[in-house]
DNA sequence: TTGCTATTATACCATACAGTATGGTACAGT
DNA sequence: ACTGTACCATACTGTATGGTATAATAGCAA
């Protein structure tokens, strides 16, 4: 049927792209769907016919990025390090994922959008940090099973590293009061973050 | 000069009432300024003389919500209260406060208008998040000093804390993954985070 | 009552926007 | 070369909006 689907794929593609700039640098109702075009090239019927429209457009949108940005969260190799590597490892994949500009952005117009698109929240959710967050806690309890930490509450120790890790940071990067952390700051968070979180829950 | 200064008084506080549910409810761009009017009486000119057009209501509003709303984050009174005590004080009013549906919806519209509203960020950080850190940090100085509890970096330290109140409840709040929590469960989160941090910094 | 000012109601303006329609063009398959 | 489809450029439609102008009204001071 497509007869230059490869065309159109590349179209796609090129509308995605620059929408996405677009959408993160001035938000959802920032951008005119002429503004995206006139960059994009082509015209006004692309959007329509393939993404159903600005709406559509932008959910194709938030979706992809979600995956984009998110999915090294869950993509951690853990399972076979010992508690203060693996969550060495994991802190700092978290963090340099979840304060960088890109994420920040992202989040941004998932959470300022909220009302008008409750499903990106969700989505935005379970593509990075739902499955960080699961994969941290199996981790935590077969240490537990191992004898490696000490028996805990899987769940809440995790919530309590995970909100250390990102701490106030997280909020004042949302809010624009400080800059993404350096690859040195987040060094130190975390190395302090484990230390303090295995004086509790390590065996000695 | 002001012949009914009274009455004018009355009609801005009317306006800001109204406009401050809309917004609220549906965000900055949601709301038409011909809305506002119709549902607070009167007409535009008054939004105009008082505020100075959209934008400046906008500003007024977010500003005189942050402080109804996150002042009290500052008030807590735990300087003669000991660790256990005051950490359990602190952290209660923190949570109320912070993942209360009003504070949330709050924040969505700072952080969502960020781009358009650069200033704001700041504002909410200054009206209560940053003054509780503050209190928390000197308190923490000054219980070491008593000797109530070990040494440490105190600024730390409270980034950790606060980390652990808010870990991820905050996030998924504002993705409205999940409700405002109940008081029991405030308890609970408070309890634990407040035990894991004295088992690190407290003198047993 | 006579002025004066703030407030109201309403109409208006310029603009911006999402979405649609249209007429023409490039190009694949035959 | 012919045909049909997808694409392009552009104009148009209807609507909504922020902001301004204006004329009428209400309420206070003297």
């Amino acid at each position: 049927m497509k007869i230059s689907a490869g065309y159109a794929k590349r179209k796609q593609r090129t509308i995605l792209n620059v929408a996405t700039d677009l959408f993160i640098e001035r938000g959802y109702d920032g951008v005119s769907v002429d503004a995206i075009v006139k960059k994009a090239g082509g015209s006004k019927s692309n959007i329509y016919n393939y993404f159903g429209g600005k709406e559509g457009l932008f959910r194709a949108i938030v979706e992809d990025l979600s995956q984009q940005i998110l999915s090294p969260l869950a993509d951690a190799e853990i399972d076979s390090l010992p508690p203060q590597q693996a969550l060495n490892v994991i802190g700092k994949q978290v963090l340099s994922v979840v304060l960088s500009d890109r994420a920040i952005s992202l989040l941004r117009i998932v959470i300022g959008e909220s009302q008008k698109f409750p499903e990106l929240g969700n989505m935005f959710f379970t593509s990075g940090p739902k499955p960080c967050y699961e994969r941290l806690t199996r981790y935590l309890e077969k240490q537990q099973n191992l004898g490696k930490i000490k028996p805990c509450n899987s769940q809440q120790a995790t919530t309590q590293l995970i909100g250390m890790f990102l701490g106030f940071y997280q909020l004042q990067r949302l809010l624009g009061i400080i800059d993404a952390p350096s690859q040195e700051e987040i060094t130190n968070i975390v190395d302090d973050a484990v230390n303090t979180f295995l004086e509790v829950y390590g065996i000695s």
